[in-house]
DNA sequence: GCCTCCATGTAATGCGTTACATGATTCC
DNA sequence: GGAATCATGTAACGCATTACATGGAGGC
């Protein structure tokens, strides 16, 4: 996937692998990252399959550089990439995995979690916005685009803007739900668990869950061998 | 990162590998997901490291299951990691790196590329409503909870709502602004490329961009290895 | 007869991060 | 004098995906 965000930034222009490290930090380009340590092999690689092809500039009071230039068949490659394109949910976000287990959380501690998210991301967000307003004043209003190079990073400098304002939002809406829950919670309350397996996507959990009746199970500590091999069912693979 | 997901499921109720992945696919859970071959040695590790334990369950007509759950210093492994958190802004998202070079694109291509994820943000959104609906109806209004170890997966499903809801809008925006820029565009249009690079974030790129007088430079093909050694640096390390 | 579910795994491969190393230049 | 910038890399490790394997149970 990293082969395609390199193909994608030298199609517009020949980079070295330092200078698309400085375009994933700070530039428009908020949909993709990654650290100079897979960046260098990546190129080479690319290079290797003929995707890319490389220049070196001697410079004369600074280390040397390697440009790397896309090809053609680095740009067909890039192409027929960008239509086979299929939509996956696979969401990570750990801030998120703090959350979903606030209960187990001191109250305050909580509290702190989401408030310093709804900073970073109002941060960000400011960051985003100085970002456009930087190109309106340079380029006018963004309906009258000067080039048509720049709608995509402007599309996903928008999106960006919206995932920010939507993320901090959110935390507000979540500190005032803690709030409202006022000092009821602590740190591992002692309410019964509740099995959260119900709370399933329908579609995927409409084929009622059967009640198990032919489940007749026993426990036995994994940790302790002395299970009599009689007691085993011989149907099964017994495993564990 | 991913021991701490299984960590926070267990937490709540002793499960299975297979248990685990059926939560991360259909369950509340979509701040993370991985997948079976994964997820298994996690656990064994995890077992290894005291943090879990588990017992087997003999099962006569299925395959017999390895129970695991969460010790004491499991608890406190991930009572210590929920605390320290840091935001960090590292976007992978591959739809956005397409759209990023949507320019490059027949508009017909964009268009599809586009509408095929608004219908999929649009479909996720209604499965979120349904959950949220289907809870709702099982325990009223959601201020009043019935358990507190329901908050965090709330608070997660809410933002997996505006999540959605974000993206299919920004997918409606970003086609209404393809529509407008009418025919203009098409594959491989031959304006002159910007340089994004100054479009950069501010507090990073403030530090002026020098004009760089002093970098006299001379090109050569990398494929070529005949450079008399005699017009290089011997200041600077060869490596190119 | 084929498909999916249950339940576990191995093996191979690929992707990603962290730490370490070099060494002149230039800014504060 | 110390830090950051420019520019490249290696090594070690950890995380993640894909394909493959097993084998009975039950549905269409």
């Amino acid at each position: 996937m990293l082969r395609y965000a390199l193909l994608e930034l030298l199609r517009r222009k020949p980079l070295t692998g330092y200078d698309i490290r400085q375009r994933f930090q700070q530039s428009v380009m908020f949909c993709w990252h990654a650290h100079l340590a897979q960046i260098y092999p990546e190129l080479r690689r690319l290079e290797r399959e003929a995707l890319l092809r490389s220049k070196c500039e001697i410079q004369t009071h600074r280390p040397n550089r390697t440009i790397y230039a896309i090809t053609r068949r680095g740009r067909e490659a890039l192409a027929a990439w960008q239509k086979a394109a299929l939509i996956r949910f696979e969401m990570k976000d750990d801030l998120l995995l703090r959350v979903y287990g606030i209960d187990a959380m001191a109250a305050a501690d909580g509290e702190a979690l989401l408030a310093l998210a709804a900073r970073a991301h109002a941060e960000r967000l400011a960051t985003y916005e100085a970002i456009k307003e930087q190109i309106e004043a340079r380029y006018g209003v963004l309906r009258a685009l000067p080039n048509d190079s720049l709608l995509g990073p402007l599309l996903c400098l928008e999106w960006g803007l919206r995932y920010e304002r939507m993320y901090r939002d959110w935390c507000a809406w979540a500190l005032q739900r803690l709030a409202e829950r006022g000092g009821r919670g602590g740190p591992n309350g002692s309410q019964p668990t509740l099995d959260l397996y119900g709370l399933a996507a329908p579609e995927r959990a409409s084929r009622a869950r059967r009640p198990l009746h032919e489940r007749r199970q026993q426990h036995h500590d994994a940790k302790e061998p002395g299970i009599s091999p009689a007691k085993r069912s011989r149907k099964t693979r017994e495993r564990c």
